[in-house]
DNA sequence: TGGGGTTAT
DNA sequence: ATAACCC
């Protein structure tokens, strides 16, 4: 079977089969790689997918080593009524029955020694996730970070390249590290078996050097793309790894009980199929297209459809810095502006202190609201604003007290969501910074102004023109 | 269920 | 600005 990649169907001229692209000299890749090519041609690439092992509490027990061995949680305040829930905890825990999401009440009873972690503050958990991403990244420049713990790395490149560096003597020789999904066989003639093991023993090291320079321990799954990664990632856990072979695809994403589980599948999107009578992947691979499309819109139905059949085309894209910073509060009750103000000065200061770190600047601050609504109706409610250039230029410069101006612009956009003189019940803030921008203040806007006029926000005159989504603040 | 993030519309 | 997705 060929490879249920859709990408796989249209071979393109500037995407070079190994062999088209391997040295024409001796020593390189011999004729025997000519036998080892598939006819149509290939684009297939190799992706890994890395997912740290209950990273929270992996973090809180390099903090503090001496919980190594014990029972630990980790556990956050949550909800209306207020209660602590485990979001996470290490395998010693799990052995003695306590689950992710559990009540810490019923944790506790189940597991009395457990030791319990407050993991309200997510500092060192970003900074930690940072280095692996950094870490991966010396491998490979095209990561993609996806939470704080799980990573793909497109390692197509570098999988060619060790290949067209091996002996002909030496191709027979290359071994897959961890498991083989099903337990397949490999065939050694196959070039694209051969890309996935080579991929698996850049897993491995990857694997490796986390432990060695980190101290961290993670799964890692190598497929054909994003989704298949990822799913064969979770199939031996925890800390170790898997390799999909092309032929075992179907028999992957049918391990799953239901389309939900699915990644790119979300909540939503689920409860629309399951009206529709779509429960399974066979239900959503068999389902017609005409239909899906109608009830989900073209572009949602297709791009579902060619994931039921393991098909997934989107590359991985490298994250780079951070887009946004962003910290939020969740609480019971917050219906007056005094305190609504406090903890919007909370937030700031702790977001301005991440900001000045980055060294970029942001140039759009956003405010978040949630109402109480008596129905469990999740929405959130946003506004945004430019920066004031002479605040942005202040920030990372010292003690000038740029928390003044901003404070100012949050309040006018809270009393812009929220008719102060009316009585409201909020359960969350969040402050948001984004549009980040490598500080070059001077050119920049000329700049701006030469390439994209219709997007430029300062002109000549100094006058601001914002853009429409941005809302004007006045007095 | 929170406290983060991203992209698409 | 919102809604969907991910963890």
């Amino acid at each position: 079977m060929e490879l249920a990649d859709s990408e796989a169907a249209v071979p393109s001229p500037e995407a070079p089969t190994l062999a088209e692209s391997a040295p024409a000299e001796p020593g390189g890749l011999p004729g025997l790689v000519d036998q080892l090519v598939p006819s149509r041609g290939s684009s297939s690439r190799v992706i890994v997918h890395v997912d740290l092992d209950c990273f929270y509490a992996q973090v809180e027990m390099i903090s503090h080593p001496e919980l190594k061995g014990k029972p630990l949680g980790v556990f956050i305040l949550v909800g209306v009524q207020q209660k602590y829930l485990v979001v996470t905890c290490n395998y010693e825990a799990r052995e003695l029955g306590v689950k992710k999401l559990m009540n810490v009440r019923d944790a506790k009873e189940k597991c009395p020694q457990l030791i319990l972690i407050n993991g309200e503050d997510l500092t060192r958990y970003r900074e930690m996730s940072y280095k692996v991403t950094e870490l991966l990244e010396e491998f490979s420049p095209i990561v993609e970070r996806l939470g704080f713990d799980e990573n793909f790395v497109d390692l197509t490149e570098m999988v060619e390249k060790r290949l067209q560096h091996l002996q002909s003597n030496e191709l027979s020789a290359v071994t897959v590290s961890g498991h083989v999904y099903n337990n397949q066989s490999v065939n050694l003639h196959d070039i694209m078996h051969m890309k996935l093991l080579v991929g698996s023993q850049v897993a491995a090291e990857m694997r490796e050097a986390m432990h060695n320079q980190l101290g961290l321990t993670g799964c890692a799954g190598v497929a054909s793309n994003k989704l298949l990664a990822k799913l064969v990632s979770g199939v031996f856990k925890p800390n170790q790894q898997t390799v999909l072979l092309p032929e075992s695809c179907q028999d992957l994403i049918h391990s799953l009980n239901h389309i939900k589980e699915m990644p790119g599948i979300g909540y939503k999107t689920a409860k629309r199929l399951e009206v529709l009578g779509i429960n399974s992947v066979h239900d959503l691979q068999t389902f017609s297209s005409k239909i899906l499309e109608k009830e989900l819109g073209i572009s949602v139905a297709q791009r579902i459809q060619k994931l039921s059949f393991g098909e997934d085309n989107s590359p991985v894209m490298p994250s780079g810095p951070p887009q946004s910073f962003s910290e939020e509060d969740s609480f019971k009750k917050c219906s007056s502006e005094v305190e609504a103000k406090k903890k919007i000065e909370e937030l700031l200061a702790s977001l301005l202190n991440r900001v000045c770190q980055d060294g970029r600047k942001p140039h759009t601050i956003r405010l978040v609201i949630r109402r109480y609504s008596s129905e469990k109706h999740y929405s959130r409610e946003s506004r945004q604003c430019p920066i004031p250039s002479q605040v942005i230029q202040k920030l990372g410069t010292g003690n000038y007290d740029v928390m003044t101006p901003m404070v100012d612009i949050l309040m006018k956009l809270f009393r812009n969501m929220v008719n102060v003189k009316m009585p409201f019940h909020l359960t969350l803030l969040s402050v948001c910074f984004c549009n980040l921008k490598a500080q070059n203040t001077a050119k920049k806007g000329l700049i701006d102004y030469y390439l994209t006029p219709s997007l430029s926000t300062t002109t000549h005159s100094g006058k601001r023109s914002f853009k429409m989504k941005d809302t004007h603040i006045e007095d």
